[in-house]
RNA sequence: GGCGAUGUGGCCGAGAGGUCUAAGGCAACGGUCUGCAAAACCGUCUAUCAUCGGUUCGAAUCCGAUCAUCGCCUCCA
């Protein structure tokens, strides 16, 4: 395998674009803080996900060979309260959760990642952290719980610029010895989960799972730790605090932050706030892929607003790079002039065609420059547009049929390389357009089978020239959401966005 | 109260001090195409880069202040 291709990643530890360097040359250890799970996941896991999903592809795609660990959260409060709501076992409720996680990321095109772990199986490396953490003196029991002493580490603080002794207070909890000292074991209550631990029976807290889990799968010290940025405190700084106590050695070497998902009204999407929009159900009306350029067309750290229209948005654009594709992959099979090379088809095209093989020959370089810095898919999406309108500029031109087949053969290479960089765009021709078709036409109350119908009476219409029933029947249609177009070969329909 | 982030055209949004009179997208408008349309394509427009001050030969980019918005400090991707 050649050599991985060096990067660059904002590490919020020390707030700045760093290098990557590697523990050990040529992989790296990623791990990701996934979800509690007690609900279907929203547009706003679907960023995370998304987000390094993307990134986890485009360093596979680059040399990389990428552990990658997600974690579910399979005992928590809130599943425990809701199971206890619908009287169903948390655990079972979990999984159900946990089955139907992986029906939508898999719906969605995610890869799964190389490990998934869960709290529940993982209890034997927690209890063992808890009980590393307490002998040296970092942690302490009380009552049945473990709660861990932020006193104890004078780093506390250092990945969220908190410090201790201005933080609000939350409420008091018995046996606590510093307010912001938070629970490694919870004693049990009643009729809730428990497992047996040297203090009793009872349950993890929530931070340390992911440092018990990460340690577990990936070792004392990994390359890179990400999640929400709303995960960065408390849960991230108690898990640097665990991790780096019980090795005595640092923990993560960069910290991966991706941005929240707002509502117009700046506040984010959260599902304590009630203002979700579900994958499930963004998946029942758009592409997969719509989703996926919706989530990756900012930058992945800063706040993605959400709208009615961003689907639609991010559908008319991919219509566009996918129509551009096209257009690129049947120039480049015509025939043409034989063997002439990309230089000379240019020469004999002009100015346009020119610039189109500038853009084809360049993509590369520019596309990995873009996602190497700090994993800029806004841009790298900049410039699949650029290409675009070349390409389609290149297509208008007179002689493009006979003579532009070589520069439209790199054209289609740069789109090939967009594709697997991204994970995007990758669909063969018409197969977008059929899922947009089947998809978007669900909650217009219509079926293909009766818009072809109507079709058919209009093109008898046509035949008998009779332009008043022809045009009736495409008002018709137009007024339900689909648009007529007709072309030599007849008439074709698709779903208005 | 503490910590942090952000403020770029109608909207979204990228911008490693000079090539930024600022990429790209969406929307709008004009043209090509068409029986007329639609779709598609091509083209066009709108930016004193929140405000004020400073550093610099030079700033959207660095510094300071102000205003505004948001996130975290309780569960949260």
């Amino acid at each position: 395998m050649a050599t991985p291709a060096p990067f660059r990643l904002y590490n919020t530890l020390t707030k700045q674009t760093e290098p990557f360097v590697p523990l050990q040359e040529g992989a790296v250890s990623l791990y990701v803080c996934g979800m509690t799970v007690y609900d279907h996941i929203h547009i706003g896991h679907g960023r995370a996900m998304v987000a390094f999903d993307a990134f986890v592809r485009y360093l596979r795609h680059r040399g990389w060979a990428v552990r990658f660990v997600r974690n579910f959260t399979d005992i928590d409060d809130k599943i425990i309260r809701r199971a206890l709501e619908r009287g169903e076992e948390p655990l079972a409720l979990a999984q159900r959760y946990i089955d139907a996680f992986h029906e939508d990321t898999d719906a969605l095109g995610l890869a799964r990642p190389d490990v998934e772990p869960r709290v529940s199986t993982s209890m034997e490396a927690i209890l063992h952290m808890t009980e590393h953490l307490i002998a040296k003196g970092h942690a302490y029991e009380a009552d049945g719980s473990v709660w861990f002493s932020v006193q104890s580490f004078p780093e506390y603080g250092k990945l969220s610029r908190q410090r201790v002794d201005e933080l609000r207070s939350a409420d008091e909890e018995s046996g606590k010895r510093h307010p912001a000292d938070f629970a490694l074991w919870k004693a049990c209550k009643p009729g809730e989960p428990t497992w047996p631990s040297p203090w009793g029976q009872g349950r993890p807290g929530w931070h340390i799972e992911c440092s018990a889990m990460s340690r577990e799968q990936l070792g004392a010290q990994i390359d890179i730790h990400g999640g929400g940025l709303d995960l960065v405190f408390p849960h991230h700084e108690n898990e640097v605090a665990q991790s780096e106590c019980a090795s005595g050695e640092p923990f993560a070497r960069y910290w991966m932050h991706n941005g929240l998902i707002t509502m117009a009204s700046g506040q984010k999407m959260g599902k304590s706030l009630g203002n979700v929009f579900n994958i499930r159900e963004a998946l029942a009306v758009f592409p997969a892929e719509a989703l996926r350029l919706y989530l990756l067309q900012n930058h992945y750290r800063t706040a993605l607003p959400w709208s009615e229209t961003s689907l639609t948005e991010a559908l008319s654009m991919l219509a566009r790079l996918y129509e551009a594709k096209e257009v690129a992959g049947q120039l480049a099979r015509e025939p043409g002039e034989a063997q002439e090379s990309p230089a000379a088809a240019a020469q004999a095209l002009g100015e346009d065609a020119a610039a189109a093989l500038a853009l084809a020959e360049g993509f590369e370089a520019r596309l990995y420059g873009a996602l190497d810095e700090d994993f800029n898919t806004a841009q790298a999406l900049a410039l699949a547009f650029e290409l675009a309108r070349a390409v389609n500029r290149l297509a208008g031109h007179k002689r493009a049929k006979r003579r532009a087949g070589p520069i439209a053969a790199l054209a289609l290479a740069a789109f090939e390389r967009f594709s697997a960089a991204l994970h995007l765009l990758g669909a063969a021709p018409g197969e977008f357009t059929e899922e947009v078709k089947r998809k978007r036409l669900a909650p217009l109350g219509l079926t293909a089978e009766e818009v072809e119908g109507l079709l058919a009476a209009r093109a008898a219409a046509r035949a008998a020239k009779d332009w008043a029933e022809s045009d009736r029947l495409r008002d018709l249609l137009d007024a339900r959401g689909v648009a007529v177009m007709d072309t030599p070969a007849g008439a074709e329909w698709r779903v208005k966005l």
